[in-house]
DNA sequence: AAAAGCGCTTAACAATTCTTAATTGTATAA
DNA sequence: TTATACAATTAAGAATTGTTAAGCGCTTTT
């Protein structure tokens, strides 16, 4: 089920796209000025809103142009008539796409269903940034992949991330329950070695190619570190 | 405003990349060619770099590596579709992330958010100071890693905590409850010795390289203080 | 469907580190 | 000085982590 702000002053129009909504399979929720939408549109995280310009409070555009510093969220704007500009300016500030009134509510469904299909399309492909390195290690989040220094090394799934998680940490303690959560998607045992198993396996798969510095280190009773290279440079 | 290089031949594109990057909060400078684009990049502070691989002049691998010499500017590549070599090239290069051609506009504005969210959280991280040093004795917190004088030596962690906390207050008294909670992660109870064991055993660790002098003071009754260095210089 | 490969877990044992206990040493006050 | 309280050292025991190998379940291959 999506989630749907709108934000129109008008209360018709929220009624009307209300009845043609839900049997599509989404869920309105209609608010109608711009203060309370900004507010809604930022607290709650919607799947799409489709937002008025002209409206009570605070136009369409300074709402779209707040929202997105703050959210990437899908956006219809809904325009009068004909007017380029308001096209080209709400298009040029992070609307996905627009519509001009009045419509045929069945357009209306029809642009939704493109925006947030492109939407999952991007949000899946662009969600972390591909790579995380320190030091001579580097992996590829997208490709799952790992290098040290220039050599590939292949890791399990377990393996890879727990390194994951290190690696966004390094140089502070990753306690041993977030490690289990994150990595192998439990609560941790009082008796569970695994984790320990899997680090083992990490530490030689990592110094396969290098020297005996353990880049993970154990802090006894709290977790694993990923220690941050050296600075070897003169002051 | 974040400052983005662009780096790439296509002045279309760059054009492209302009109109969608500034409604977004971006500055870009678009340069054509490898040799310019590296002087930009080392030129001038950049907040990231958007890099074609193909590029007259210098390629964009080339350029990259010649780069990396001396600057971490977080770089986005982009590359022609699908290529997989060029991906893991990149990666072993220090590129952050990667864009196989063609892309959508707003999917590269997430990747930049990404990027640039990551680099400043690495930023903020390494700010505060990673190395402590107080006379010939200096830990890195993040490496977890001890050095008297030019030589590593290896602390348990209790050890290294312990000398943490002694090296942040130097010159000054640290009280045993201090340390307890710090090092051993637990309140001082009134028949416990095991502080004075770590002591005691690091003050050895300390002293393997050096002379005699008791670099970790006893204060009796209120705990332990780590020597400022005697200014012995002739005035 | 059986065989093979792979990865995760468990178990057993080794290594390291921490705590406890017992003993010796040292500074302070009577 | 002597008594006393606190600190230092040593050694033995718990506790935690490291490593290895075997077993199990899942997926892929034949």
């Amino acid at each position: 089920m999506e989630h749907i702000l709108v934000v129109d002053d008008d209360a018709e129009l929220c009624a009307l796209l209300d009845e043609y909504l839900t049997p599509e399979g989404f869920e309105t929720q209609a608010v109608h000025d711009g203060e309370t939408g900004l507010k809604a549109a930022l607290g709650k995280e919607y799947d799409l809103v489709i937002l008025d310009v002209m409206l009570p409070g605070m136009n369409g555009f300074d709402l779209l142009r707040t929202l997105r510093e703050a959210s990437s969220v899908p956006v219809i704007m809904l325009t009068a008539r004909g007017e380029d500009v308001d096209r080209v300016v709400g298009l040029e500030m992070g609307a996905d796409d627009y519509m001009p009134k009045p419509f045929l509510p069945r357009e209306l469904v029809a642009r939704i269903r493109a925006v947030l299909r492109r939407a999952r399309r991007e949000d899946h492909r662009s969600k972390p940034a591909r790579t995380l390195r320190v030091g001579d290690v580097a992996i590829d989040i997208g490709a799952r992949q790992a290098l040290v220094g220039t050599n590939s090394v292949r890791l399990t799934d377990a393996e890879f991330m727990i390194l994951e998680s290190l690696l966004t940490e390094a140089g502070s303690v990753v306690s041993r329950e977030q490690l289990c959560r994150t990595a192998l998607g439990r609560e941790a045992a009082p008796e569970d070695r695994s984790l320990d198993v899997h680090i083992s396996n990490l530490r030689r798969k990592l110094n396969a190619t290098n020297e005996h510095s353990p880049r993970i280190k154990a802090i006894r009773g709290a977790g694993y570190l990923y220690a941050l290279p050296v600075k070897t440079a003169a002051e």
